[in-house]
DNA sequence: CACACGTTAGTGAACACTAACAAAGATAAT
DNA sequence: ATTATCTTTGTTAGTGTTCACTAACGTGTG
């Protein structure tokens, strides 16, 4: 799908976009940091809508394995636990996804973007609305609260949590305070 | 604090923002939405950057309220739906603010301004904290929770929920939507 | 000799911001 | 009451800088 060059190209946006805010994504920053010319980049990508519509892209393939390995678990708390860690997982790997991922309205001049980013989105959430409301059904997770309220909180506090993480300057570890929002989740989720 | 033209630029930012994106936020589209020329703008702020700053300021002021009406509820549940619902009341009139508070990338590049930001939102995560824990003191709220994970849940969901309000063009009614995730956030709350 | 991938040099447009000037109202001395 | 002056708030016409993008040209490889 993407060629050296274009992945390069990509990474780079992305670690500027974390860097130092989209304002400052410019043609002339990804040449210079990549340390060829700017109209070298035009050889890779037609436009720099064209390097945007990469970044999400880029995201969905390296988010992908998040979503695969939630087949391994059969108990949909543990279906839960899996989405969240892997989630995690990544992020802590590629620290610079955080400040950009969540962050749509970066994106949102742009109709194709936003569409894109939100369907990448809605995906991920629709996943584990089906994963809740199959748990509640087997008396895995208490039925007694709106399956939709629960996706919520999962992603919410997810997503807060990447956040804090990220505008702390990663002070924290991610995966480790993750797996106590984790516990903490699933003993929400058991009684009622 | 701000005088009335101030005031003007200040919304018309925020309405730019809102609906198109922080590249498009320019001095011309300021001036041309108002209905004056640029230079003008100049007479009451002194850059653009002093624009953004009074964008938070703006909120901070919208916000107070909110955190002011939590006085009147004694017991530390009411406090939280108080928290909730008197932060979406104030979204939900004021529709633009929703593409632009919970966006703190949009500032990411201006140190000052990332501060600034930061600086308002943990003062209202510092207050829920100490709502949450002094409930778990009083027996209001479930002890086997981490707090700070409770906090994580209540302002994660909330933001996220205004996140998608905002996304889905404002399909659904903020306010009933909050209700149900407040009226469920309290019942897991409140066992264990 | 074709093609992929790079270069230098330059395009017009948009950007934040400024210099210089104008008009209107308030203040205050005559 | 009239005049002079200051302040506030606007204008037109520009500044230099940066932007995304292009034309034309080089060069090494199959």
């Amino acid at each position: 799908m993407f060629s050296e060059r274009q992945q390069q190209i990509v990474e780079t946006a992305i670690k500027i976009i974390a860097h130092k805010g989209i304002q400052n994504l410019t043609i002339k920053n990804i040449a210079n940091d990549i340390g060829i010319s700017e109209p070298a980049l035009y050889r890779h990508f037609g436009s720099k809508l064209e390097i945007l519509k990469g970044v999400i892209e880029y995201f969905k393939i390296k988010m992908k394995p998040a979503l695969e390995k939630l087949e391994e678990s059969t108990n949909s708390l543990n279906k839960i636990e899996c989405f969240i860690s892997e989630h995690l997982k990544i992020i802590s790997l590629n620290p610079d996804f955080a400040k950009v991922i969540f962050s749509e309205a970066n994106f949102q001049n742009e109709e194709n973007l936003i569409l894109k980013m939100n369907n990448m989105m809605n995906q991920s959430h629709k996943i584990l609305e089906t994963i809740v409301q199959y748990g509640q059904k087997k008396d895995e997770i208490r039925s007694d609260i709106n399956s939709l309220t629960i996706v919520r909180i999962i992603i919410g506090s997810m997503r807060l949590l990447v956040t804090q993480w990220s505008m702390s300057g990663m002070i924290f570890n991610l995966e480790t305070e993750g797996k106590q929002l984790c516990d903490d989740i699933k003993k929400l989720m058991r009684e009622g």
